[in-house]
DNA sequence: AAATCACTCAACCGCTATAAG
DNA sequence: ACTTATAGCGGTTGAGTGATT
């Protein structure tokens, strides 16, 4: 015996939403407020599944929606986020008031893709694409057989590739799905022997720039369990905090911009090599 | 003017984690 | 303990629209 279900999914309606359905969600919202979206269709008077109403007000209703183009800086968050966060398209929304995940993730698809392929930079990971290594992505070589195919001879796509960061693996078989990235030399700025002088203008201009930092740490107390852990793979180390530094359980995240010292704020300062506790 | 192409984005689909019965 | 629904997420689709041929 489980719930009943959600709605009659034979008597509910598909695709575009019609103006008096959206007027019915939003009095209907107004008046009781979001939740419950199981029996929201009904309530509201609406033909629709609950799922489809949510998605509605969530996407297209809410009255703090941020309408318009997104501005050149909501472009570089959205990069910066995707970097550090990959395809968690609620996660990077949760960073831009008024921008919804799916708002965010069309976005990214349509313009940002093609801008960091324009800058010779694989939208997947972020860094330059290596032409001695295997190859950009799948998903970035589609996009530039299909946005450029028009503009060949003159496309931005810089001919010569950078060498990419290359994502090493800990020798621990047990830590196969810990990786650390070994940084080579864009740390320095060194990275000129294969860039074009757009790409290496466009390095230029980012190590100008104020690093955003944005830092999600879990840590738990340490357990006998994690104690055992280690003692099985003393590999952990390397990847755990202090032990005396988590005497508690602490989620700390942060965003924030460094000084060139690479301090934090005062209210954000780092206190460990590994974490900041807010 | 009509046909075709390219792009955008709202909406749907399928999946997972969690809650409810 | 188990089954089933819900909420929420990321990926994908396709209708609508504007640009190009």
């Amino acid at each position: 015996m489980g719930r009943s279900p959600c709605c009659e999914k034979a008597h509910t309606n598909k695709g575009a939403w019609t103006k008096e359905e959206d007027q019915r969600l939003v009095n209907y919202i107004r008046l009781h407020g979001e939740g419950c979206w199981r029996s929201l269709p009904t309530s509201a008077g609406l033909l629709r599944c609950g799922k489809s109403c949510r998605l509605r007000w969530i996407n297209y209703l809410r009255p703090d929606l941020k309408r318009g183009n997104f501005t050149e800086d909501e472009d570089e968050l959205i990069i910066k986020l995707h970097s550090l966060l990959g395809n968690k398209w609620s996660l990077i929304a949760a960073r831009l008031p008024g921008r919804t995940d799916n708002e965010i993730k069309n976005y990214w698809n349509t313009h940002i893709k093609r801008k960091l392929i324009s800058r010779g930079l694989d939208p997947q990971n972020h860094r330059p694409f290596d032409s001695t290594a295997a190859t950009p992505t799948a998903s970035a070589i589609a996009i530039t057989s299909l946005d450029f195919r028009k503009n060949t001879s003159n496309s931005t796509v810089p001919s010569k590739i950078l060498p990419s960061q290359s994502l090493v693996p800990l020798q621990n078989n047990q830590l196969n799905s810990i990786y650390k990235f070994k940084t080579e030399s864009l740390e320095e700025g060194n990275c000129s022997s294969s860039t074009t002088e757009e790409t290496q203008e466009y390095f230029r201009k980012e190590q100008n720039k104020p690093v955003l930092d944005l830092e999600l740490s879990i840590g738990l107390p340490m357990t006998r369990t994690d104690q055992k852990t280690e003692s099985v793979w003393p590999e952990l180390r390397t990847v755990k905090p202090p032990t005396q530094a988590a005497p508690r359980m602490c989620l700390c995240w942060q965003l924030g911009f460094q000084n060139k010292a690479g301090e934090f704020c005062s209210n954000c300062r780092s206190t460990t090599a590994f974490y900041s506790y807010c």
